[in-house]
RNA sequence: UGGCCCAUGGUGUAACGGUAGCACAGCAGAUUUUGGUUCUGUUUGUCAGGGUUCGAAUCCUUGUGGGCCAACCA
């Protein structure tokens, strides 16, 4: 419910990123009276965060400025390109909260390309190109060396119209030739030297079959997909800045809806690498078991791991937009989920290394049902009964026979509140015969229950618990980062920087009976360990959890900085 | 040794010639039946030199450092 009084919320005053300047600059001269953006992925691999970033600012600002945003996949290499990706990156955008004005593609725009070839071609500005490779990469000489022209720039409009035709009609063989726009030899610019426009690929299209042989490289078909779709600002990452100049050419030299290009850095993060390439090798090496794997910075593979598409916006938003090239620290998307999952997360009791406790003083075959809150964060989630009983089961990391200083939970002789139900004070251990505690001894100080305690004790540490008889078991896996070192990508092998231990399995974890109804996807908090997310993987009675992250854990911090 | 882009605490990001602020992280404390949450306090910064100006993170200039650019990839 929102309090009228509470200005909505200051927009206005929130600095304005450089993107939404150059807009709010174009509305208000009048160069624009409303925008069109698009997000440009080619359907060659699943998403990432780094996408999720383009999609959350492409979107967002057309959102904001009452625009609209496509969706337009850059399918303009057959070879590499598959309708599985194609699929994938709609249901994550959608996923992330996003509906695009169109779904299009630069394949729709393909006829419409090949007649604007003819066009340079006919004005001169374009030309059919035999040489090899290796001789065009000559040719252009180098960044300090103005490139050579060589026969083929000098053929006839009418003799490269020809030519272009019969590469169309599938006359030459793939790599035979090329179409190069005519620009520039000797500019600085390595993207100016007669790039290439169009190459030979006898390949079939995931759209348009086997229409086709030639294929516009990204140089021709971008700028003018853009136009087509009158995108007014066409936001890209640094890397295309280079290509500017190039983009602007084409689309004066065709006299077209003049679209405009602006690039923003892309997003890094700590201890993970975001490249396509790199991420298809942790995939086809299996270093991770898929592209949804939780470890992986794919948009699928957070949503697997438990994070939800408001934490990932709220992260784009947090991460900011600017041309300066950045790593972002990990902890960040950590701060946005757990603030979402606080909120809104169900508590639920888990022990994920369970340790027995018999409460001596307790009768033998009485249960109690006690009640506890869902989400003490939300008056709204209710509460819920768990069943209390003489034998329990609570975290190992919860008992220490020698307690280090600041040790607030359980130890001989010591005092602990088992959440919403008694304090108990341990009054030994059970030990089998190589000294390993099979059991904690307590006796339970019966006026001490919760809501209703008269003891006039006061204990420092709560801790969770499981009724023995009552819990149920779940397959737990445990996730860490899937790097040791900050900038993976700058190692000479990225492949050795893996941390070995990025997952562990607990297949006998211990859940209260409540979580065994879970379905794939829902969140929850296991008090005091982090917080889960139920994963497709479950079965019915059989639940698999998957550990988002963990709570800030001051304790662990102190313990470290005890043992070091 | 060509062109383009960039440079603000540990990490990001504001300040649009006029008090260097915010967030995350860190540290300290208060509250707490989650060592969670919440609240309070706090450490740390304008790459360097020159110039313009009453006044420069901001403008100019030189340097330094980083990134990108020559693929029949996008």
């Amino acid at each position: 419910m929102a309090t009228n009084t509470e200005p909505i919320r200051d927009e206005a005053k929130e600095a304005l990123n450089f993107l939404e300047e150059i807009i709010e600059e174009d509305l208000r001269t009048g160069r624009h009276s409303t925008i069109q953006t698009r997000f440009p992925p080619e359907p060659n691999g699943y998403l990432h965060i780094g996408h999720a970033k383009s999609i959350c600012l492409n979107f967002g600002l057309a959102e904001k400025y009452g625009g609209k945003c496509n969706l337009r996949y850059d399918d303009t290499n057959p070879t590499s390109e598959e309708q599985e990706y194609v699929d994938s990156i709609l249901a994550d955008v959608r996923w992330l909260g996003f509906e695009p004005a169109q779904v299009l593609y630069a394949s729709d725009y393909f006829d419409q390309l090949y007649e604007w070839a003819k066009v340079l071609i006919q004005k001169g500005l374009a030309y059919v190109d035999f040489s090899t490779p290796e001789e065009i990469a000559a040719q252009k000489g180098s960044p300090t060396v103005p490139g050579t022209p060589n026969q083929y720039r000098n053929t006839s409009p009418e003799e490269n119209l020809t030519l272009f035709e019969r590469m169309k009609n599938g006359e030459f063989p793939d790599g035979h030739c090329v179409l190069r726009a005519k620009i520039d030899l000797a500019s600085p610019n390595m993207h100016l030297r007669d790039p290439y426009m169009y190459r030979i690929k006898h390949a079939h299209h995931h759209r348009t079959g086997d229409k086709w042989c030639i294929y516009p490289m990204y140089d021709w078909a971008h700028g003018q997909s853009d136009s087509i779709e009158r995108i007014t600002h066409s936001i890209c990452t640094l890397e295309f800045a280079p290509h500017r100049p190039l983009y602007e050419w084409f689309i004066e030299q065709l006299g077209i809806f003049p679209s405009r290009q602006y690039e923003f850095a892309r997003l890094n993060l700590t201890y993970t690498v975001m490249s396509k390439r790199k991420l298809l090798q942790l995939v086809q090496e299996g270093y991770v078991n898929g592209w949804d794997d939780p470890r992986m910075p794919t948009i699928s593979g957070l949503r697997r791991r438990g994070y939800t598409p408001e934490s990932i916006r709220e992260f784009a938003h947090r991460v900011g937009v600017a041309k300066r090239e950045n790593i972002i620290d990990v902890s960040l998307l950590e701060f946005c989920i757990r603030e979402d999952l606080n909120r809104r997360a169900l508590r639920r009791f888990a022990v994920l290394r369970p340790l027995r406790m018999v409460i001596t003083n307790y009768p033998e075959g009485e249960v109690e049902w006690l009640e506890t809150e869902n989400n003490p964060e939300d008056r709204n989630a209710g509460n819920r009964t768990v069943p209390f009983s003489r034998e329990l089961y609570i975290e190992q990391d919860d008992f220490l026979e020698n307690p280090p200083p600041k040790y607030f939970r359980l130890y001989p002789g010591g005092m602990v509140r088992l959440k919403s139900a008694y304090i108990v004070e341990c009054t030994g251990v059970e030990k089998d015969d190589h000294g390993q505690i099979t059991a904690v001894l307590c006796r339970y100080i019966p006026e001490s229950r919760s809501g209703s305690d008269t003891s006039g004790l006061k204990v420092k540490g709560t801790i969770h618990w499981l009724s023995a008889a009552h819990a149920r078991t779940a397959e737990v896996r445990l996730y860490d980062r899937l790097f040791q070192v900050e900038d993976p990508a700058s190692e000479e092998d990225f492949k050795k920087a893996i941390n070995p231990n990025s997952l562990e399995v607990i297949s006998n974890a211990l859940i209260e009976p409540m979580l065994t109804e879970t379905q794939p996807g829902d969140h929850f908090q296991f008090t005091r360990l982090g917080y889960f997310c139920t994963d497709p993987d479950s079965a019915p009675g059989k639940p698999v959890f998957n550990r988002t992250v963990t709570l800030k854990d001051t304790w662990a911090k102190e313990a470290k900085k005890q043992g070091s």
